[in-house]
DNA sequence: GACGCAACGTA
DNA sequence: CGTACGTTGCGTCT
């Protein structure tokens, strides 16, 4: 048993447990929805849960190999040559693991030109020698000469990795019937299969413990071979100079140069954000709670506070009387800014500077705090966790917002914009590793008091500078030149709202609803009952069991019958019913859209979106409660519904402007390819042009149907498109979309350099950049499987291109709002749909407001090519956008 | 009641 | 085997 009084030092070798592991669990159950397998992470992590829960180790590493060779295949290069090839599944979970390790805080070793177990064996030693208790975990046999009195073996057992069997010195003799020391020497004589390592033919176990006990040493043996009789004694003589290369091979180096010694390896605390992340990200479920079991007992620290973590200032209540004196003297302190938050009840604010946090009860914008209400409306910096709603609030109230420049929320979505993280508290324990106490909101009486406003602004200034000093140069800029003037723009479009008349959708919806209806009982005709024509599972039974129609392509669930797959249905087997099933699909999506855009009407007549800033990882505004981003705009039908969003009481029109190909123009900014550019600048349209050069004819001679198919891959590109894509969408062959691709490379070589190069410089960065800075990490590059790393090839690629038009929109927008005010203007902005801005024109405004509109939208980046506006007037959605 | 899934709307 | 989103109803889980 380890003498309690000693720390003890747990060694692990990553390698050989985790690929144990992989054997071990069935790949089946350890497959994430992307294709990523886990079963040697999962297994690994079980296992070393267990084993810290089990043993407790005050020091803690995990070693791996960096690669199939090291000194070792330099001196011998039959080393472990005739291992088959490592497979790439179990390959691609190694950084994947060591992720995990680094999140839970355990330091992880490699070293070149050096196995995982020479690390063991130094680590070992000097644990030893500096008095710990020494575990080693490891599953080669080689680190059994490591076992002393002070170090343990623990060894898995055949099957798995769940059983590890304890070897100290004793059992070590009983097993073998030798002391630890000469294991290396039996192994040397009876060689080694898995290392390549061939030893004397005919002596096993039995016989090399036999003659090391005999002559006492394997030096004493090998002296006096003669000795021996017979065919093993022949054996042994021919077989001398293995022997001795064998014993050299498998000692392994306790001298190995370190940067760290044992005493640096005390166990830490664990990331618990982090943890959850990567487990979040191999769907592991039960494992967390596992974790944070096995360590959140025994070290304080990763949920809860860590000890010397500091803690938020007591908030100092003042009037606002008071108020004035103290920001001033704040501010001269800070000129950063001062953070800012409000009580949910909008009824007190809190402010903090570094050193000190106050409260301030607050009436909400009737004049009653002239003090702090000033503030508010000046220029004065002040630092926000997730502002937007804030001044919604704010000035909702009737008080004025300004000078907010720095949001927490923002800053970390620009940092990490796939992360889910958003609440101040996962900040909090992101960048700070410490935990803000939230009240739980699910509990009537809450058992845990959350922060007061005070000390959460005291936490939003600490997490700004954390993820100021963690942002490089060009994410600061995008974050303080366009993402928070955006911010202030949104606010003032979501809480204008845009009016969207009831009587017209209810009208509407109504007539969808005779329609599907009738629809619904033509089909039950037709099958002979009814049923539910909205369940893919009941429509399913029809159509391929009573109808036996063909199977189409697989869904997880089983076959799908979404539109695409019905249309190519109805091609090959032609029925009624699928064209009602269509139609019925459409009437009952329309009716769908009509009353959720109802029901969001508010008592003002007008329907208010949330824009979330922070809602796409591409830079990309998202829209939701409801979504106005996905109005359908296709079919006639669809165009009703945007005759219901009208221009307001008091305004005089809407205004719609569109960026004409923007993606498409950024593209020919990026690669800087004379073709498109060309095209661009000539004034033809962009298809057209691009049809003529690619079908070699003049661009009166490009048919619709040739125009369509370079539309169609013109667009495709900026998605990554394959020539199989291409064929699909376009019912054509895959030769034909091959050969359309070659062509258009052909002339427009530079759009494919660029294509490539920019995936290939993601690959070295780690992530892609827009033209004004705005970064997104893609760590799937480099993965081995290959429906992972091909989805973050595509997505790379688009990245740029959809971001930086995403960045051009933003800063449209807050010209566009900015400039508004500035010239004294009514008319404001209602809604961005990606490339489109809604603006509602107050009377007499049209020119200026068209102007303003046009130009901001021109000016807001000077590429290669110029940015084409398309700007529509209307009574209406539908009417403003021809 | 929460969740995953298929389907489908937009740029 | 085309990027980026949000919403819906269904079916299944807890």
């Amino acid at each position: 048993m380890p003498d309690s009084a000693k720390p003890t030092l747990m060694v692990v070798d990553g390698h050989s447990l985790a690929y144990r592991a992989f054997f071990a669990l069935p790949v089946e159950n350890f497959t994430t929805k992307d294709h990523q397998h886990t079963n040697a992470i999962y297994g690994f992590l079980a296992m070393l849960i267990n084993l810290i829960k089990a043993e407790r180790p005050s020091h803690l590493a995990v070693a791996f190999d960096t690669s199939r060779t090291s000194f070792r295949t330099r001196e011998y290069a039959e080393y472990k040559a005739n291992r088959s090839e490592t497979p790439a599944e179990f390959k691609g979970q190694i950084p994947l693991l060591q992720e995990c390790l680094a999140a839970m805080n355990i330091p992880v070793l490699q070293q070149e030109d050096i196995e995982a177990d020479d690390i063991l064996a130094t680590l070992a030693t000097q644990g030893a020698a500096d008095g710990f208790d020494v575990l080693v975990v490891s599953g080669d046999r080689d680190t059994i000469q490591l076992v002393t009195d002070d170090v343990t073996l623990l060894y898995p057992n055949v099957q798995g990795v769940s059983q590890l069997k304890r070897y100290d010195p004793a059992a070590v003799i009983e097993k073998y019937g030798l002391p630890p020391e000469q294991y290396p020497d039996i192994a040397a004589l009876v060689g080694e299969t898995s290392d390549n390592l061939p030893g004397v033919p005919k002596v096993g176990e039995k016989t090399a413990v036999k003659w090391l006990t005999q002559f006492g040493s394997l030096d004493e043996l090998l002296t006096r071979a003669d000795e021996i009789k017979g065919v093993v004694g022949g054996n042994l003589r021919e077989h001398l100079d293995a022997v001795r290369r064998n014993r050299a091979l498998n000692r392994l180096l306790t001298d190995v140069e370190l940067p760290v010694t044992p005493a640096d390896l005390e166990a830490r605390a664990i990331d618990a954000q982090a943890v959850r992340d990567i487990f979040a990200r191999l769907e592991f479920r039960t494992l967390l709670s596992r974790v944070f079991e096995a360590v959140g007992a025994e070290q304080p620290g990763g949920s809860e506070p860590s000890a010397d973590a500091p803690t938020a200032p007591a908030p100092r209540e003042i009037t606002d009387a008071e108020f004035a004196d103290w920001i001033d003297a704040a501010t001269a302190n800070h000129p950063d800014g001062i953070a800012l938050t409000f009580s949910a009840a909008l009824d007190r604010a809190g402010l903090a500077t570094a050193t000190e946090a106050v409260e301030i009860a607050w009436a909400g914008g009737a004049g009653a705090s002239p003090a702090l209400e000033g503030w508010l409306a000046s220029a004065s910096p002040k630092v926000m966790h997730d502002a937007k709603a804030q001044v919604k609030a704010i000035r909702r109230s009737g008080a004025r917002v300004d000078g907010v420049v720095y949001d927490t929320l923002l800053a970390g979505w620009l940092l990490r914009p796939s992360f889910p993280d958003k609440s101040l508290a996962d900040l909090v324990e992101r960048y700070l590793g410490e935990s803000l106490p939230v009240a739980d909101p699910n509990q009537l009486v809450p058992e845990t008091d959350g922060a007061t406003p005070g000390q959460q602004a005291w936490y939003i200034l600490r997490v700004a500078d954390a993820l100021r000093e963690e942002s490089p140069e060009p994410v600061r800029r995008v974050l303080a030149d366009i993402e928070m003037p955006t911010l202030s723009a949104l606010a003032d479009m979501e809480l204008a709202g845009v009016s969207v008349s009831h009587d017209r959708l209810s009208g509407f919806s109504a007539e969808l609803g005779a329609r599907a209806e009738a629809l619904a009982a033509e089909a039950y005709g037709i099958i002979g009952r009814e049923f539910n024509l909205g369940s893919p599972k009941q429509l399913q039974e029809v159509l391929f069991d009573e109808l036996a129609l063909p199977k189409t392509r697989k869904t997880k669930t089983g076959y799908s019958t979404d539109a695409a797959v019905l249309a190519d249905l109805q091609e090959s087997n032609p029925h009624p019913f699928l064209d009602l099933l269509l139609q019925h699909r459409e009437a009952t999506k329309m009716r769908q859209i009509i009353e959720s855009l109802d029901v969001a009407i508010a008592a003002d007549g007008r329907i208010h979106t949330t824009y979330v800033q922070t809602g796409s990882q591409t830079g990309r505004l998202s829209s939701t409660e409801p979504n106005l981003q996905n109005i359908p705009v296709r079919t006639d039908e669809s165009r009703r519904i945007r005759e219901a969003f009208q221009v307001g009481d008091g305004y005089e029109a809407l205004l719609t402007a569109d960026y004409s190909q923007i993606e498409m123009r950024i593209m020919a900014h990026l690669s800087e390819d004379p073709g498109l550019i060309e095209a661009f600048n000539s004034g033809e349209d962009l298809h057209r042009f691009v049809g003529a050069r690619v079908f070699g004819v003049s661009p009166d001679d490009v048919t619709p149907a040739m125009r369509t198919k370079v539309k169609a891959m013109s667009y495709g590109l900026v998605y990554g498109l394959s020539a199989f894509g291409l064929s699909k969408q376009l019912r054509i062959e895959q030769s034909e979309a091959k050969e359309l691709m070659t062509e258009y490379f052909a002339r427009f070589g530079a759009v494919r350099d660029y294509l490539r190069g920019s995936v290939a410089q993601a690959r070295i960065d780690g992530y892609t950049e827009t033209i004004f800075g705005r970064r997104r990490p893609f760590p799937d590059l480099g993965s081995p499987n290959r429906v992972l790393r091909e989805n973050a090839e595509r997505a790379a690629l688009n990245a740029p291109i959809q971001g930086s038009a995403a960045d051009i929109m933003k800063i449209a927008l807050f010209h566009i709002h900015d400039a508004l005010r500035e010239e004294g203007l009514r008319s404001r902005i209602l809604m961005q749909i990606h490339d489109e801005l809604v603006v509602e024109v107050a009377p007499g405004e049209w020119d200026a407001a068209a102007r303003i509109v046009r130009e901001r939208m021109g000016d807001a980046a000077h590429l290669s090519v110029p940015l084409d506006v398309q700007i529509g007037r209307g009574a209406n959605w539908n009417e403003a956008a021809h």
